[in-house]
DNA sequence: CGATTGTTTGATCTTACTCAAGTCTCGTGG
DNA sequence: CCACGAGACTTGAGTAAGATCAAACAATCG
C-alpha cells in the first residue's frame, strides 16, 4: 500500500518530518505501509536485505536469542521511532510486533540514497541513533547494579513515559505492552521475580494492578527511588 | 596544538578518513590535539559546551555514577573512535583516560557545520554511532543473563580483539587497560567476583596471568563458550 | 466448555555479594 | 638500596538476593 503522509499521525515527529514536501514525496514513493499483528516478525536476525522502517502506531521489540535459546529484549520501539541498521551487512536483531502495529517500510538502498540527497535527513537519523544509544546505555546502567525491584520500577516508569502523548508528563494509567516473560527478558530477571516485584510495588502502595496488563500509578515519585 | 593529519596514525580509520583533503584541512583548522594522562577527565557529565573528539592513541572509558556513588562503565573507546554527543544539550557521561592518550578535539559547532557541508561525514558518523549502539547492546545482552565467569570471559575476549591491530585476529598476549575494579564496574560484578573468575579461567587453562595486568590466551576458543 | 498460555505464590537452592584478612606491587623518601 | 606505605589484588567464610522447581490460579480462545 502506498504511503499517506498527509494523514500520518507521526508526520511531524518521525525522522521524515525534517524533509521538505518534495523530498518527502520522493521518499514516500519508494516506501510501503505495512500492518503487523501481535507476534508478527518485521525483520529476523541474519536477513541480508533487511529494510528499514518508521513506526506509525503500535509497539515493537528488538531482541536476540542467546545460545541457550533465551530471548533477550534489547529495546522497544514506540510510534515515530526508526527501525533498521543502515550499514550492517545483515540484520543483527529480530524485530517483532508487541501489539498490532502500522509502519512505513523503505528499502535500505532508497534510504541510503535519500541520506546523500538530504543532509538534514542524515542529521536527523544521527540524532535518533544517538538517542537510541543513550537509551541503551540507560538500560545497561540499570542492569548493572539495581535490585530486581528497582529494575522493574524503572521499566514501569519508562512505559508510563512512552504511554503518554505529551512529552512532559507520564501517563498515570496505562497498559503494559509486555508480558511478564518479556519484562523478565528485558531486565535480566525471571518471570517469577518480575511478578513478585510487581506484587511488592502494589503492596507498598506505589501502583495498582488492573487485571494482568493494566497499571495505575499511585505514587509515581517513589518509582524512581527504588534501589 | 594544531593537528598534524599527515602523520596521524589513524588517519585512514577515523571518521575523518571519508573527507577529501580540502574538507579535512578545513575541519583540522578548527581542531586541536590534546594529551591526557591516565585518570585525566576529557568531558564531565553535565558540561554544557562539551566538545567532540577522535581518539588517536590510548584508551578511554565512558562512565556514569549512580545515586550511591558507584561508577558504572558503559563503554570503552579505542584509537580511531569518535567521542561526543552532537545533539545532547549537555554531556550525559564522564569520559576519562584509562591510559595516557592523544586526541583531536573539535568544538561541537564546527563539527555540526562540517556535517552539513559533508554528507559523507554525516554518513560516517551515523555508521559509527550505529556500531556503538550494537556494542552497547552486546554488553546489555551480556549483563542480562550470563554468569560472572561468562561476562569476564567475554570482556577479555573484547580486549583481545581491541588490542590487536589487524581486524581479523585477536591478540594472544596483551595488557588489560582496566583495573579489577573497573572491570567489575563494567560488568555489574564486584571486584572479588572478577578476581575469582580470572583465577578460575587460569586454573582451567584458558589463560595465563602475567603480573596483574598481563593476559596470555592459551585457549581462546574456550573464552567464547563460558556460560 | 476444555485447553492452552500466562500469572501468582511458596519452598528450596545457588550464585555472587559482603565482610574480613592477608599478599603483591610500586612509588617515595630515608 | 632498602624500608615503608598506599593501592590494588587475592582468598576465605558466611549471607542474601534472586533462580529454580513446583503447584495452583486466572485469562483467553477455539
Amino acid at each position: 500500500m502506498n504511503l499517506a503522509c498527509e494523514t500520518c499521525p507521526v508526520r511531524d515527529r518521525a525522522a521524515c518530518a525534517v524533509l521538505n514536501d518534495g523530498a518527502r514525496d520522493d521518499l514516500a514513493r519508494s516506501g510501503r505501509t505495512r500492518k503487523l499483528r501481535r507476534g508478527d516478525i518485521l525483520f529476523s536476525r541474519g536477513e541480508e536485505d533487511a529494510a528499514c522502517a518508521m513506526l506509525v502506531s503500535g509497539a515493537l521489540k528488538i531482541a536476540t536469542f542467546d545460545t541457550e535459546g533465551n530471548e533477550h529484549i534489547l529495546a522497544l520501539v514506540h510510534p515515530s521511532g526508526f527501525i533498521g541498521e543502515l550499514f550492517a551487512p545483515f540484520a543483527t536483531y529480530d524485530v517483532v510486533a508487541l501489539t498490532d502495529s502500522e509502519l512505513c517500510v523503505f528499502p535500505r538502498s532508497e534510504m541510503l540514497q535519500a541520506l546523500d540527497e538530504n543532509p538534514k535527513l542524515a542529521k536527523a537519523l544521527l540524532r535518533r541513533t544517538e538517542e537510541e544509544l543513550r537509551r541503551s546505555r540507560k538500560l545497561l546502567e540499570l542492569s548493572g547494579r539495581s535490585s530486581a525491584i528497582g529494575r522493574v520500577a524503572s521499566l514501569i516508569r519508562g512505559m508510563a513515559d512512552a504511554a503518554s502523548k505529551t512529552s512532559c508528563h507520564m501517563a498515570q494509567k496505562f497498559d503494559l505492552p509486555l508480558t511478564r516473560g518479556e519484562m523478565a527478558n528485558m531486565l535480566g530477571l525471571t518471570i517469577e521475580t518480575v511478578s513478585r516485584s510487581l506484587t511488592r510495588l502494589e503492596r507498598e502502595g506505589i501502583l495498582r494492578r488492573n487485571g494482568v496488563r493494566g497499571i495505575e500509578l499511585i505514587d509515581p515519585a517513589q518509582l524512581g527511588l527504588m534501589g
